[in-house]
DNA sequence: CTGTTAGCGCTTTCAC
DNA sequence: GTGAAAGCGCTAACAG
């Protein structure tokens, strides 16, 4: 690694000189040909600033700490901390990640670790939508949930406690826009099978549910509503439901309870996307690449709540610093909120039509 | 932050006594008497070294690179990024991460940032195994590659490049030991649904299809034998090859492709598991809460494979560090291959027997 | 046994 | 315009 001392006395000034120029802090102070040649040598020696010794310096490690719940069984990580590190990357800083669900190690432990190497500010994620319990340690850094709410209330009796800015899908939205998206298909007879397990995004998304039938007038029937778990409970409680209540549409709390409804199609003979239709919640890659008819399904927008995050914890951090959104390297398949809101952030998102319900 | 400083003022002794005893060097040097009143100040002021002026001085920063290709699009990542985790956290290190498939920062971009920062050593991660080409830039850190192996052949004419070592499954043992299980339950007429996209795995699990059948002395057909992507397209090659063949027993390269023999099963009123068995790869998560029956399928050891290429760099910064596997935070579904290995490490992957494969 | 000193690579104030 | 000097928090060689 050169260091700034080797460059100095490559070009034969001091170190301070150096430092100004490769800070682009020279103007006006600095005669241009020295600079330009500081800059040369810095070039011809690849040169590359120990970003320790800065950080040392400054007190500001323009590392974020990446703090996540639950990595370990799902497959949200991946776009998440993929648009957190677009955006750090665009924006000149790193991400470190630590996972808070080890059994032995604790969460303090981990945030610790991070604190440690100083740095400038902490994600919360969470791997489904929920209601998050900001540790007190993380008091006092900026702090940005994903995909997730904070727990704390804003007017609480403890009144020193922070109200984070948290990030989260807005699940009732999702709801209401799946549904509708049946009843323009020409739906009446909507089912919906939501998600047996206390979940936040199962009651906003029923609520959202509701509120579409009740604005096209369509009666809400509970017997067209189930809450299932997972493999062949799941798939029974489908299966019965479609054969007793015969819905000509169903919303599903997500891709994998729409296979239920695929798989009994298949074994009844309907065809989906014309005898029935569906649409689900997450457009996830797998269920995306593989079932036929191709699933409409309102998209979890992972990668976008890990960009949008980034960018505001960057502004937290930099308030002065202009960002965009309009640079992020992948398109957003999401429209981002603005970066100064604060609090609880919803996200809007976005209903893939796919080939699931029916065109008249 | 509380410094060491701070602390020998409370103390009443100097910076390098206290620095020698919080770092367990004072044995013998320093009298326990002192030692026991600098740790008793330490803890009541809460204090937490400075790992940045630590690193300055050690250059040594305890922080691992975790480069990874592909995070975008595959549910992979968590698992690997979470094995690496808790091995790091559990001896004392952190993993920063930075994603190698921005469409507009380049890698070297990406290895640049964490070389600045000082990393210890390198992950490089692949989300589907390969043979990787391991940039220039990191031959001379310890790297160690995850779910691929080093493209570059250790016998090349470039004489001073170094071949890495790496970790991934073994792919032929994959489909020997899926044949293998399809054969001893009885299976006769067993297919194989490939993967037409051109991936080292598909070739070497066809190689431990027919090795296995070889063994077993049954023939090999070719008209069991398909490769098929996705969707549509994958199902209809899927739905032809059981209706003309009538295998009883189907090895598919991955759960994704056992789905379409579950939905060609449905269809054709076939049970799974009684009138056609089925063998899958990877134990994905989605898959394996949602199939019904729940599928036999071997599983991809991601974690395990993050869990063992941390081990292995660790050893490889800290040649004389003891490291067990036996202390691993979560349980271990595979048998991890012994640290001194080098070179390709292929991993033994465990086959996760569920309902999908007829009990006789 | 413990303190002094120097220095890791960088930034920044203040003299010249 | 440029350099000298101090110091970020820590480690380590060397004195005493």
């Amino acid at each position: 690694m050169v260091t700034m001392k080797e460059i100095s006395a490559q070009a034969g000034v001091s170190v301070s000189t150096v430092s100004l120029v490769l800070n682009n802090r020279d103007k006006g102070r600095i005669k241009p040909r020295v600079a330009a040649q500081i800059r040369q040598v810095a070039r011809d020696l690849g040169y590359r600033p120990n970003l320790m010794a800065r950080s040392l310096k400054t007190s500001h490690t323009h590392i974020l700490g990446f703090l996540s719940k639950e990595v370990a069984t799902t497959p949200y990580a991946g776009p998440i901390i993929l648009g957190a590190q677009d955006a750090a990357s665009q924006y000149g800083y790193v991400i470190m990640t630590v996972s808070a669900d080890d059994p032995r190690s604790s969460e303090e432990t981990e945030i610790s670790a991070l604190e440690r190497y100083g740095v400038d500010g902490f994600f919360l994620a969470e791997m489904s939508n929920r209601k998050a319990q900001v540790p007190s340690s993380l008091q006092n850094y900026p702090t940005v949930l994903v995909n997730a709410t904070d727990g704390h209330p804003a007017s609480s009796t403890t009144p020193n406690q922070i109200h984070h800015t948290g990030i989260a899908p807005d699940e009732r939205l999702i709801g209401y826009d799946a549904t509708m998206r049946l009843i323009h298909a020409g739906c009446t007879r909507i089912a919906y099978v939501g998600c047996s397990e206390p979940m936040l995004a199962e009651g906003l998304r029923l609520e959202g549910y509701k509120e579409a039938l009740r604005e096209a007038g369509l009666p809400f029937d509970s017997s067209l509503v189930t809450a299932v778990l997972n493999n062949g409970p799941a798939l029974h409680s489908v299966r019965e439901l479609i054969e007793t209540q015969h819905p000509d549409g169903i919303f599903c709390f997500n891709d994998a309870r729409a296979w239920y409804v695929y798989d009994t199609a298949a074994r009844l003979g309907l065809t989906i996307g014309k005898d029935i239709s569906v649409v689900g919640v997450d457009n996830h890659r797998i269920f995306a690449e593989t079932l036929e008819p191709q699933l409409s399904t309102v998209e979890l927008p992972h990668y976008e709540m890990g960009y949008w995050a980034a960018c505001k914890l960057i502004s937290m951090i930099e308030p002065e610093r202009e960002l965009d959104f309009s640079t992020s390297p992948r398109p957003l398949r999401a429209t981002l909120p603005p970066l100064d809101s604060e609090g609880d952030v919803l996200i809007h998102c976005s209903l893939v039509d796919k080939n699931s319900v029916i065109t008249q």
